[in-house]
DNA sequence: CTGAAAGCGCTTACAG
DNA sequence: CTGAAAGCGCTTACAG
């Protein structure tokens, strides 16, 4: 059994091995300073010799930076956050970043938690995705950003932060479904789902409208924004019933579509989220409907599932991968010592299936 | 503009603001060692108003500690190796943990030099999924074990390494998967994809096999000598044109696919990955081909599509968030000081659709 | 070009 | 219980 661990050697060794001064050592391994091509040569060398690695610990310690970028998202392991991860992965590698991720489950508390613990390890920045809705207190995140640490949020947006964002353009993406149904000739067109509104009252439309235009900004909230876009521009008018505001679950997509279809059936739908498209297709099954000639959908967040899917998804294709990079991009020019004004990054989304494609189609004769 | 950087207080600081030595500061802040109430309390108080919070960075240098762990995966975008994250990012939280994520890529140079970084930045200790096959050789991998760095593989094992693994049991789910086909009558069984065989060319069955058995330990390796014990259990021979051993990628299966169905169709088809399983399922549409009533299939990684697709596929569950959490939790009994024998744990695999629903049928009479 | 010394912000024996 | 001092492994002015 081996147990004598073998300790990595250290500068001074190095120095010592290679019989010169330990800044000498330092200059050659830290590539600064000048040193004569004699003492470079022996202490790479002696640095070879040893199997010498610099502890980025220390140099962090010495350096007052660490190289290394803290990102929370709400779950790693939702789609849509780890295309998000990955650009943000590719583009900090590309600058010599580190990331160190943790996930909020969109808990206001455990988001807390893991900026200080981010703002503890000295990460040179953060990108966040802030959960919570619009109106979250966030002091962690306030608090880091005041320390200096640079903040970059992707997806969603505090109110009263002065903190770059990259978000989706969520407000025209919901106009462009609707539109596109629209244009085939829907009427009743159901949002699934829309706006986390606290009440489940129904209310009358302006009141509904009035609430969503002030107080929230989620991406949910703007898509609906633009799906009563499209309304007003079409001149149908909004109905409460067509949009779940309750709980944004499975489940609760589920239920909505179930209580829906057995009373006021819509002609269409819009899914606003990967989870809510699989729940209304699954109750579109079980309901024994046919897609899209019962039911015309229109879903979010692309899968490679919606091309082979029966018939073809027409979906609204959010370049999550990108968001990341822009996100990260951004972090890495403020980290650099950019101190210029707040930056909105408003990136487009595209339908995926252009045409008569897909799973929209006319609503029925008798509809 | 505040171009004041509020520099965050040190303690020193705050055991100035406390009119209390460092030591004790420190004593209350790290919370060891005795102090009497009355110094804790004050130095609380100081801590409290200039808003200290401890700095992780200086406490790792000191302790030799950095409480973060490195995971080094293929591709945190990719559905498995994102809940496989999860499950490392939620057991290491409850033990205290950050988590420094780097992609590979499947990459073995990618995986040396992210493993170097995660070394450099002095992680406690390292999961990965090792890229490159069993007998790639991981330099970087093997000098960080050796250095006292506690490694734990993830889904793959490099040959020759003493370190701990938790991997699903991918022999006896390959087998699952054949059986299962077998059961319901099919002899023509296609395979995609097999093992990463090199040559394209065509070989005997014995020659493939004796290949996989001798020099591939890969997960679809593994599933590939599963679906050959199944065959041989039921005494069909094993036909090398069935199985796919070239390029692992989503246009490779459609080549595959496409050739196979115009010369010599199978009855069933096992698709080991989920883009494997996308891609036949692209295929299949193309050729016109109707699930399950013209091919049967058996498909790998569940997705909460499989549930609604038309028919609803008979997949194999692979636990990947409990993948992740047990090699954490290994990683930290490890990190924790524990120098035991090495240790190999088998996840099972489950097929979600037992009876004869899903995407498995008899094949046809006249096939 | 080169080396001794101080410093990054903690922790940890060691005396008192 | 408490404080001065040394140390973690680098980097960084500062003389020589």
């Amino acid at each position: 059994m081996t147990n004598a661990e073998p300790m990595r050697p250290t500068l001074s060794e190095v120095a010592r091995e290679a019989g010169v001064g330990r800044s000498s050592a330092a200059r050659v391994l830290g590539n600064y300073g000048s040193v004569s091509e004699h003492t470079r040569s022996r202490v790479l060398l002696a640095a070879k010799r040893l199997g010498y690695e610099t502890d980025e610990l220390a140099r962090s310690m010495s350096r007052g930076v660490t190289m290394t970028i803290g990102v929370v998202l709400a779950d790693i392991a939702n789609p849509f956050f780890a295309a998000v991860s990955r650009g943000i992965a590719d583009e900090a590698r590309r600058a010599g970043y580190g990331v160190l991720l943790v996930n909020s489950d969109e808990n206001v508390e455990l988001e807390d938690e893991a900026v200080r613990l981010l703002v503890g390890k000295r990460v040179d920045g953060i990108i966040v995705a802030p959960a919570g809705g619009a109106d979250a207190s966030a002091e962690a995140l306030r608090w880091a950003a005041d320390r200096g640490t640079p903040v970059v949020q992707v997806d969603r947006t505090l109110n009263d932060f002065e903190a770059d964002a990259v978000v989706m353009d969520n407000r025209d993406a919901g106009r462009a479904a609707a539109e596109r149904l629209i244009a085939a000739g829907h009427r009743r067109i159901a949002l699934a789902w829309g706006p986390a509104r606290p009440s489940r009252r129904r209310v009358t439309p302006e009141a509904l409208l009035r609430w969503a235009r002030t107080s929230e900004l989620s991406s949910v909230g703007e898509r609906f924004l633009g799906y009563a876009d499209a309304l007003e521009a079409a001149g149908i008018p909004l109905d409460p019933g067509l949009v779940m505001t309750g709980e944004q679950t499975s489940a609760g997509v589920r239920d909505f579509m179930r209580s829906l279809l057995a009373t006021e059936p819509p002609t269409a739908v819009i899914a606003t989220e990967l989870d809510a498209v699989v729940a209304v297709l699954a109750e579109v099954r079980e309901s024994g409907l046919r897609l899209p000639e019962d039911l015309s959908l229109v879903g979010f967040d692309d899968s490679p599932w919606a091309d082979v899917y029966t018939p073809p998804l027409t979906m609204l294709r959010q370049p999550a991968q990108l968001l990341g990079q822009r996100a990260a991009e951004r972090l890495v020019v403020r980290m650099t010592g950019d101190r210029g004004v707040r930056t909105l990054d408003h990136l487009p989304v595209e339908l995926n299936c252009s045409g008569g494609e897909g799973s929209v189609a006319p609503p029925r004769e008798d509809a």
